[in-house]
DNA sequence: GTCGCCATGTTTACACCGAAAACATACTAT
DNA sequence: ATAGTATGTTTTCGGTGTAAACATGGCGAC
């Protein structure tokens, strides 16, 4: 036993461990990206952190609402990060085109969290309102793009629900298959960068009212 | 099938069980159907199936063989129900459509063996010839629809391998989001089959030499 | 036919997991 | 100081994947 006398590190501002919760969801998070969602276990976050296996319950109710939490961050990660790049003076395309680099960056470069999001490993989330509502937050910001884009004729008009359930198919369809390694590759069409590109370029002249040539590759 | 000297199916005669391998399979689906991939376990298949819990094992060298088998089977089954469609003497356009359909109907009718092909419940797919072959299949119909549209002049010049992919992420997209039901629907945009429908012209728009209009719906 | 082999199925066992219950401890408010 | 409560521990249960040793029965070789 470390002995309750030594205060843990940086955080000694709480109870016996300092602050547990946070150290479980930081550790999930290694765990899932070493050896992936479906063998993450509370125990092994016990034994990480360095407590008993049923500490992780006294924070969460059980496993899938860990997991929530961590997807409900993770939703909150990626519509931050393409909200920043957002601005209203610029066209609705320009927009889009930023917006969706962003998405698709975040989902590659975080694909256990994009995996977690979107994947089966959370059941009932409806259960978990902060979760729904973090992730109706990105898909907020699209369908404003797609507003904007109709209302100052750039783009076609049509249902903007329709439109940018479309376009979150496109760009999640991309995510997924890219990050599964599922895409075909030989002959290598293209640098995952050019093909990202591409795929919202492909998007985008779907959307407006006299599509753009796309640039040339072949 | 073959001969009177058979001794498989009719489930009175024959081996132990008569043959295990095909009713474990055949369970499976209506487990997984039932409570999901991820609550299947290969004793509950053993147990339904009237058989000691480590029989399976016998005809599966783990639980994630047998899985793969499933998808194997499942990607087979997409790839014929679109290759069957497909008619050389219409245009490209015209069988993207018919294909298009087909693959997203047996992704909506069949969703938990569509997530069983592209979620992550079955790990190290590589290791799997026939799973890999199976999935390949598929996309090569895809490629060859693709090729074909380019060289009548339907569609742009473009890699054929890039703009398959793209297809393909804009197609498995709609198929996942919907499934898991995670499309935007107050207010309600339209029925899931006008969505279907206005994804495929969609994504053949921006694959055409000159986009047409889409059909109206605003 | 008989005999033996091997595919198939069983028993037993182990390590791991999620989670509930009863218990112990230590901060915090009064 | 004391009581209450948030946190952590011990113990326990039922479930799981799967390895090992064992049993059995159909089929081919003689």
């Amino acid at each position: 036993m470390s002995g309750p006398d030594q205060h843990h590190s940086a955080a000694t501002s709480s109870y016996h461990h300092g602050n547990l919760r946070e150290a479980l969801l930081q550790e999930a998070i290694l765990c899932i990206r070493r050896e992936g969602v479906e063998n993450l276990s509370l125990r092994a976050l016990a034994r990480n952190t360095g407590v008993s296996q049923t500490a992780p319950y006294r924070h969460f109710t059980d496993k899938n609402a860990l997991l929530a939490e961590l997807a409900t961050q993770a939703f909150n990660e990626l519509a931050d990060s393409t909200a920043a790049l957002i601005r209203p003076q610029q066209s609705a395309a320009t927009n889009m085109q930023l917006a969706g680099e962003a998405y698709l960056r975040y989902a590659l470069q975080n694909p256990e969290k994009y995996r977690l999001m979107f994947g089966s490993a959370i059941v009932q989330r409806d259960q978990y309102p902060a979760l729904v509502r973090a992730g109706n937050r990105g898909f907020s910001i699209l369908l404003q793009l797609i507003e904007q884009g109709i209302s100052s004729g750039e783009f076609i008009e049509h249902s903007p629900l329709l439109l940018a359930n479309a376009c979150w198919s496109n760009i999640h369809g991309f995510a997924l298959l890219s990050i599964d390694d599922l895409f075909a590759r030989r002959p290598l069409p293209a640098s995952i960068d050019i093909m990202l590109q591409r795929q919202i370029q492909f998007t985008l002249r779907s959307l407006q009212q006299q599509p753009q040539p796309l640039p040339g590759l072949n």
